[in-house]
DNA sequence: CTATGATATAGACAAATATCTATGTGAGGT
DNA sequence: ACCTCACATAGATATTTGTCTATATCATAG
């Protein structure tokens, strides 16, 4: 899986707990154990959610040592921003919107 | 329902159908019958998808005698682009992409 | 008023999903 | 060697979801 698949990332991010996760790697690279910390789930079910967000290639993984830090993918960011940023609402010039 | 709730609109734009939806609206409003054309869905099917895109606030529905007139809400795409933006993959200055 | 055409709603059902408990893996420390 | 800690995997389960068929609503044409 290496294409960029836009409704998988949509798909990932439709769940309000890896959608938080997001918006925390969003500040930054996080280790498992500071997400857990912040959510009311267990270890395995955010190993689910982080192997649902790597899948879909907006998170990657650096391994070290026992930990495993967490981080948005550049690449597929970039990416979804461009695809999100060409949606329109309305045609040139016929909305108050652009 | 009007808070407009990001994950509720992924969700909506993580079933391939409703994406593919999404970008012809994006394209100028639609009718139903005219949407119901581009896909190998039923047309109970296509109104199911219309609600779901509907109550996360993405789409508007205009009526005009038997028809509705489907398009893309300005408010709540503006907001979700502004969400979509706002994501950073990495801090300023470490990494290339900025 | 009746027929037709566009859309919505109801109900059913198979597939996907989010969560849990239990267990495996592998690195570091004692 | 053994224990502990961080994380992954396996399997179970209740809930959600995408799709269908059947039927209802409702506006317009004749």
């Amino acid at each position: 899986m290496n294409e960029i698949d836009i409704a998988l990332i949509c798909k990932a991010l439709g769940d309000s707990n890896r959608l938080k996760i997001v918006q925390m790697l969003s500040d930054g690279e996080k280790c498992g154990c500071k997400l857990l910390e912040a959510f009311e789930i267990t270890q395995p079910t955010l190993s689910h959610h982080m192997r649902i967000l790597s899948e879909c290639g907006l998170v990657k993984t650096r391994k070290d040592g026992k930990w495993s830090h967490y981080s948005l993918s550049c690449d597929t960011l970039v990416a979804f921003k461009s695809f999100v940023s060409s949606l329109e609402c309305c045609k040139e010039g016929d909305c108050e919107c652009k």
